[in-house]
DNA sequence: TAAAATCGTTTCATAATACGAAACACTGTT
DNA sequence: AACAGTGTTTCGTATTATGAAACGATTTTA
């Protein structure tokens, strides 16, 4: 809680650093809990809760914890960044879920991270299934890597500077050498794929979605067990997602 | 701003007063007009700002101007309350509306008003277009009649109490007497009509969605142009209607 | 059954912070 | 050249947030 700032609403922000602990932990959390998470005094806790509670920010739920409340729904939908590629992905991914039966995904680069804009589920059981609104390390994604590869070359090393790469599984790319190749392998196939380098187990395939002036905008995705990702199959995949691909960048030519 | 509130945070309050804004005008804000909509001074609102985009809760468009940031879609879309509402009426929903090819709607009472946790558009031209999140008075609306013709006669004289009945079109119901005497008839027929009440040439019907215990807990609507709903679609579009209910309903019993 | 350990909540003197008028820098218009 | 708009910074003052301690109510432990 340093000044290092300029001149901002210290308890403004306070409040905003306390909901940040649902993006970490989505469960409900009593006053004494969230107190320990975000080290603020139990009873400033308490006063932000309160305060939070009457704007209608937060609720209690039946136990008397304090959950996320109706207000940020409100608010969150309507957040106009990114609308326009929120709305014209919608059909195009659930055509794509059609034929090929996996999850879909629709997603941006957001600071550093991938943050999932929409998503359309496999009719399948087993299934990959990830929260709209939710983000996830980018070097170890499909989704991810796609989106980094057609990112500038400064902001590749600025990621490459601030992110560090961590083992998920034996697969995982960890070094900044192993992943520059990979991003340039990716620029030339123009596509990405996960071989279980998140998770044992998940595959991915993704692909860049580009402005008129060739400047990449979003990528799309489409992951699934491994047992149904045959190597055979990924080039029909592919085809299906750039369909997909195309039909959304005919809605968001002049998108930046 | 006077203080009859115990002990809260005012600038935290203050903080989601102006994010309030947004609520009401949809569109991008400078400092000044900002200050002059919320009645706080132009440094304070500078200073809010200022505080607001440092978390990403609102950030400057190209012109300069503030809109709500990507944090607010990631804090909404975490938000528990009618999770499991939004997520079983999806699909019933998009089956309606592939039958009835007109808009359908999916919401609940919240502070008095219909707020509306999704829905699906007609595949049509001339479509009924509501945004999910946003909300509605609920007497002029056949969505909001049925959801409080099913809630509890406190809740209904509550509701007379507070709420001022307005003209919106010539078929408005604004005396509290018609409105009673129409909610008693949405309980017997169990379905709600609005003939061109809130908006001139706009139909719309809807039906309750209860748990197991017989407590309204949602509503369902399709509205469209009065020149698509003739009186010999209507029992059709019921039937329809309520297999998508049923659906729900088979998802929520549980829900209180 | 008593004691201890939780929980959320309230109090109040003190320390910290938000406030806002005024001045400033910048841009475009008259 | 004067004016009317922006957003931004400064700084003394008045307001507000802070947190240790005490409180009442449950639940858990001895």
């Amino acid at each position: 809680m340093k000044d290092v700032n300029k001149d901002l609403n210290l308890s403004v922000i306070k409040a905003f650093k306390l909901l940040d602990v649902y993006l970490n932990d989505k469960q409900a959390w009593g006053v004494r809990e969230l107190a320990k998470k975000t080290g603020y005094n139990k009873t400033t806790t308490y006063r932000l809760l309160s305060t939070l509670e009457a704007l209608d920010i937060v609720q209690k739920n039946d136990n008397d914890k304090y959950i996320l409340g109706l207000k940020l729904f409100e608010l969150g939908n309507l957040v106009s960044v990114h609308k326009s590629l929120r709305y014209y992905s919608r059909i195009p991914l659930e055509n794509i879920a059609k034929e090929i039966k996996e999850t879909v995904h629709f997603g941006v680069l957001n600071n550093s991270r991938v943050l999932y804009l929409n998503k359309v589920e496999s009719p399948l059981g087993l299934k990959v299934s990830t929260q709209i609104g939710s983000s996830q390390d980018a070097y170890c994604t499909a989704l991810g890597k796609v989106l980094l590869a057609f990112s500038s070359t400064d902001q590749i090393s600025d990621y490459l500077k601030h992110v560090k790469l961590k083992t998920c599984t034996l697969n995982t790319i960890v070094s900044s050498d192993g992943l520059l190749t990979e991003l340039k392998q990716i620029r030339e196939k123009e596509y990405a794929l996960d071989m279980e380098e998140l998770e044992l187990g998940l595959i991915c395939i993704a692909i860049p979605v580009f402005n008129k002036d060739k400047k990449i905008v979003a990528g799309i995705s489409v992951s699934g067990p491994s047992s149904r990702f045959k190597p055979e199959n990924i080039q029909s995949y592919l085809s299906i997602i750039k369909k997909g691909a195309f039909e959304i960048e005919a809605h968001i030519r002049d998108y930046n």
